[in-house]
DNA sequence: TTAAGTGCAAAGGCTTTGCAGCATA
DNA sequence: TATGCTGCAAAGCCTTTGCACTTAA
């Protein structure tokens, strides 16, 4: 089957099953970041009999296997995101809770300047500002 | 008494308990970060009879009262430090463990950057490296 | 066919909380 | 003296794991 070989997890063999087919297209739509709770509720509605357990060990092998990023905003807000090709980091909002994307390209002169002062390798940087958003920052 | 009175916690009216006199202690000479369970140690080898349940609620009071940070590096690694004048940040090595602070007049550049282009105000910003440290790059 | 994934329920680790007794100011 | 802190134990929350059954390839 031509579209099962081509996918991202079964050029890594691993087995395709239909939960994590679900799992992936519902990360692939949501238009913001999902925690695993979230996730798991919105696969509830298509799939009545999926577990908690299998959410998290499909989101742990999705990190793995590099398809998504988990971001870390704090201790209650660890969210996934499909992995896409352009880099970037996380505005949070302490009023209404917003996440915004932003881009920035002093962060891989930072990194650069920090691995040449520290005689360290950097593999990521988490990073992220907490603050006020538009709206809210009027108030 | 004087001492108290220009205690950090009785200047906004906490009561200077013995427990919190020792847990601040630690953290004063504390060379390294300290979680809250290593917090929880030391001050048992002081007083035998120190609750856990007495170090996250102080840990959250200084951490209220702005006296320590919450440094986050990920789900396991959260500890705190006294907060002292200079800002700084962490960089964490996967190898070995080490926490190793950073400075760089790039990170002040970079919030201003992304206030300006987002329309954002910036309140506090969550930054670290993760990589390997001078002694386990080599290998 | 068989290695791997799943659901369920139980357990784990970290953190918070209720309550009675105790100490600070 | 009165508010507020402490210790203890129990509970909460998120995440992981053991086990028997099921499924993808």
């Amino acid at each position: 089957m031509r579209i099962k070989r081509n996918h991202p997890l079964a050029i890594k063999d691993h087995p395709v099953t239909a939960q994590r087919q679900l799992l992936l297209d519902i990360l692939r739509e949501a238009s913001s970041h999902l925690d695993a709770k979230a996730l798991y509720q919105r696969a509830l509605e298509r799939d009545r009999h999926i577990s908690l357990a299998t959410v998290y060990r499909n989101l742990r092998l999705f990190k793995e296997l590099g398809l998504v990023d988990e971001i870390r905003l704090d201790e209650i807000h660890c969210c996934y995101e499909i992995k896409r090709s352009t880099e970037h980091y996380h505005l949070l909002c302490t009023s209404c809770g917003n996440v915004i994307e932003f881009k920035s390209s002093l962060i891989a002169k930072l990194v650069a300047e920090v691995e040449h002062n520290y005689d360290f390798k950097a593999n990521r940087a988490v990073l992220h500002l907490e603050g006020y958003c538009q709206k809210c920052k009027k108030r």
